[in-house]
DNA sequence: TGACAAAATGACATCCGTGTCATATCATGC
DNA sequence: GCATGATATGACACGGATGTCATTTTGTCA
């Protein structure tokens, strides 16, 4: 028997508890989050939660997945419009440097929270997806890059993973203050270097 | 009153717990470890483990602060001896492949969990000293490399924190099996042409 | 050997977060 | 408006880790 209504509320509910969750997972991380933070910020109760999300996890990888998706997307726009290379370069730059800065209130906090505190084997597939997709995104940037004859031919992909890995270097680095604004340039003016040549 | 013997005897013990300690952060990182892992480790009494340590951050972070002081001793050594630079490098960039492989199994992976689940403030300065630490060995090398004529004048510091990053990031995507060792070869080649530049 | 302080013991009270469940409320179809 | 199933509620029992403390053991000096 289909009750699409049924389904349908239920699909609402469950987005404003992702909503809720996502504004506590970017204000506190992940270890710090419990059930009862996330209860509280979308007024459930206890008990009601559980009919949603079975834990702190569900709800976590629940949020990362829409986030993911969300991302994506707005890289890959730029790339199809085919705009100059060293154009989306920037932006996207731009875009992490900001991240960077406030990196406690941000969603990437609490991934590195979370990869870090589970068993390997356990985060393994997500980390994969995660990094699949992001991979994709960045080579589809030096593709266009390649193909607009400013980014040396070369091996696409282990540039673009040779560029993720600055990217989390310098977040992991960002943690202290050991990154000031000027130091942040230098560092992206190194990688853009390496690019370039 | 002086009583040699005493205060002996308690570094003894500290140091047997320690070691015990280390053993363990090794194994299990640094968040599934409780003070209950450590005692029975080192085979002393919950209650007793008390009289050195008041929590397992304290003992992390005696574990680390001796840890830190072997690495840079090591690393030093070699530029004292004024090798080849490119001898020193990459016997530096092998102990890190090394380290990446067996990650599951090294304090760098505790030193992770550490650094993410904490907030910012707490670890802030503690981070910033094996930072600073690790930043003068790494600038060492660089500018033994200078002047041997095979590292480009430039900016050391900015080049020694890229070099870090890069490091770190690997290690954050070596988490997953994104990391061949394929993979691990052409990133570092990447990292050497950076330098060599 | 006895006396005294330092060190060690492990049972225990306490805290904190979790997930459940009996009960109550709500929404929909009849 | 009533019956029925889906949702919601919050008190509660439970588990796991912590740090304490009354008591015991050990080691040192006179």
């Amino acid at each position: 028997m289909a009750r699409p209504h049924i389904e349908r509320r239920r699909k609402d509910k469950q987005k404003k508890i992702l909503e809720a969750a996502r504004r506590v997972f970017c204000r506190k991380g992940f270890l710090a989050v419990k059930m009862q933070d996330i209860i509280d910020e979308c007024g459930i109760s206890r008990g009601g939660i559980y009919i949603y999300y079975a834990s702190v996890d569900e709800v976590f990888l629940d949020v990362m997945r829409q986030r993911n998706a969300e991302g994506i997307s707005s890289i890959n726009k730029s790339v199809e419009t085919r705009e100059p290379f060293w154009h989306v370069l920037d932006t996207y730059i731009a875009k992490q440097k900001e991240r960077l800065v406030r990196f406690e209130n941000s969603l990437f906090r609490a991934y590195c929270e979370y990869i870090f505190s589970k068993p390997m084997a356990a985060v393994h597939a997500f980390r994969d997806s995660q990094l699949a997709n992001l991979r994709g995104s960045v080579e589809a940037i030096l593709r266009l890059g390649e193909s607009q004859g400013v980014v040396a031919n070369g091996d696409i992909t282990q540039l673009a993973i040779f560029f993720i890995a600055v990217i989390d270097g310098l977040s992991v680095l960002a943690l202290g203050d050991a990154l000031t604004q000027e130091t942040m340039d230098a560092q992206f003016e190194l990688l853009r270097n390496v690019i370039a040549q």
